[in-house]
DNA sequence: AAGCGACTCAACCGCTCCAAC
DNA sequence: GGTTGGAGCGGTTGAGTCGCT
C-alpha cells in the first residue's frame, strides 16, 4: 500500500482510510456525483476530484465485485482483448461488477502471460501441422458470439432474449439510443419476472448498478436501493 | 530466520475526449 | 472555429506480500 501523504496544495494522496471511504459513500449516496471536481469540498474530503472518482468507480460503488476471477470471466477478458485491445473500459462494460482498473491489473499479472504462452504453443502447432478448416470455423463462431449484443441493438427488435444477468449487462453497455434502450429494458423486465428465484443477493446489487446507469427506464421497484444493497444498511447510510 | 526477487494491486499521472461557452 | 474545464481512460508506479533459496 502507498503511504498517505500530501501534495503541495494540501490535498491528501495515497491509500484511502475507512473514514474517507465513509465520507465519500455517504455523500455520493445522498447527493450523487454530478460534479467530481466540487465533490470533495462538499463531502469534507481533502482529496482531488479525480482521486474520489477513481475510489468510487473502482472500489466503493454498489455492485463492485472483488476477489478471484472465474474461468468464464477470464475467457471473456481474453476474447474481448483480442477484439478491442487495451480498451479496458469497454472490456469492463462486459463484465458486471469488475472495474477497468482491476481488469487491467488482471490482464498484466495473469492473462497476458497465459495468452503469450498459448500463442507460442499455437505457433508451434501450426508450424508442425497444416491449417484445418475446423480451426478457422471456430474463430468465426467466436467472432459471431461477440457480435450478438451489438446485433440486438442494430435491429430494432431483439434477436435473442437475455438468458442471464450478464447478457442483460452486455446489452445495456452497448451503445444505444433511447428507443432501443427501452427494448432492452423490456427484456430486462421480462428476465427479472421469469427469474426471481435464481437471482442471488449479490445479483440484486448488480441490479442497483443497472438502475444507476439507466434509472429513468426502470420501474421504481428496481430503483429502491435498500431492497438489494445491504451494505448500506450495515453502514447506516440509508435514510 | 533472513534476504531477495517476483508478483499483486491500489493509486497516481498525463493525456484525450467532449460539451459548454 | 477556438478555448476552456471536467470527466474518463490507459500507462505507470511503488508499497506490501509471497515464495523460494
Amino acid at each position: 500500500m502507498r503511504t498517505p501523504n500530501c501534495d503541495k496544495s494540501g490535498l491528501r494522496k495515497g491509500t484511502w482510510t475507512p473514514e474517507e471511504d465513509m465520507k465519500l459513500i455517504a455523500y455520493v449516496t445522498k447527493h450523487g456525483h454530478a460534479n467530481w471536481r466540487q465533490l470533495p469540498k462538499f463531502a469534507g474530503l481533502a482529496r482531488c476530484g479525480k482521486s474520489c472518482r477513481l475510489r468510487w468507480m473502482n472500489y466503493l460503488r454498489p455492485g463492485i465485485r472483488r476477489g478471484n476471477y472465474t474461468d468464464e470471466e477470464e475467457e471473456t477478458i481474453i476474447k474481448l482483448h483480442k477484439r478491442f485491445g487495451n480498451r479496458w473500459s469497454i472490456i469492463a462494460s462486459h463484465l458486471p461488477g469488475r472495474s477497468d482498473n482491476e481488469i487491467k491489473n488482471q490482464w498484466h499479472s495473469h492473462l497476458k502471460k497465459r495468452c503469450q504462452h498459448h500463442s507460442v504453443k499455437n505457433e508451434k502447432a501450426e508450424a508442425s501441422t497444416p491449417k484445418q478448416d475446423s480451426l478457422v470455423e471456430s474463430n468465426v463462431q467466436e467472432k459471431d458470439s461477440l457480435e450478438v449484443s451489438t446485433i440486438t441493438f442494430q435491429n430494432s427488435s431483439p434477436a435473442t432474449s437475455p438468458s442471464s444477468l450478464s447478457d442483460v449487462f452486455c446489452m445495456i453497455t452497448e451503445p444505444a439510443s433511447a428507443s432501443n434502450m427501452n427494448l432492452v429494458i423490456d427484456d430486462f423486465a421480462d428476465f427479472v419476472e421469469e427469474n426471481t428465484d435464481p437471482i442471488s443477493a449479490y445479483s440484486w446489487k448488480e441490479l442497483y448498478e443497472i438502475s444507476h446507469f439507466s434509472g429513468e427506464f426502470l420501474a421504481p421497484s428496481v430503483t429502491e436501493p435498500e431492497s438489494f444493497c445491504p451494505v448500506y444498511d450495515v453502514l447506516g447510510l440509508l435514510e
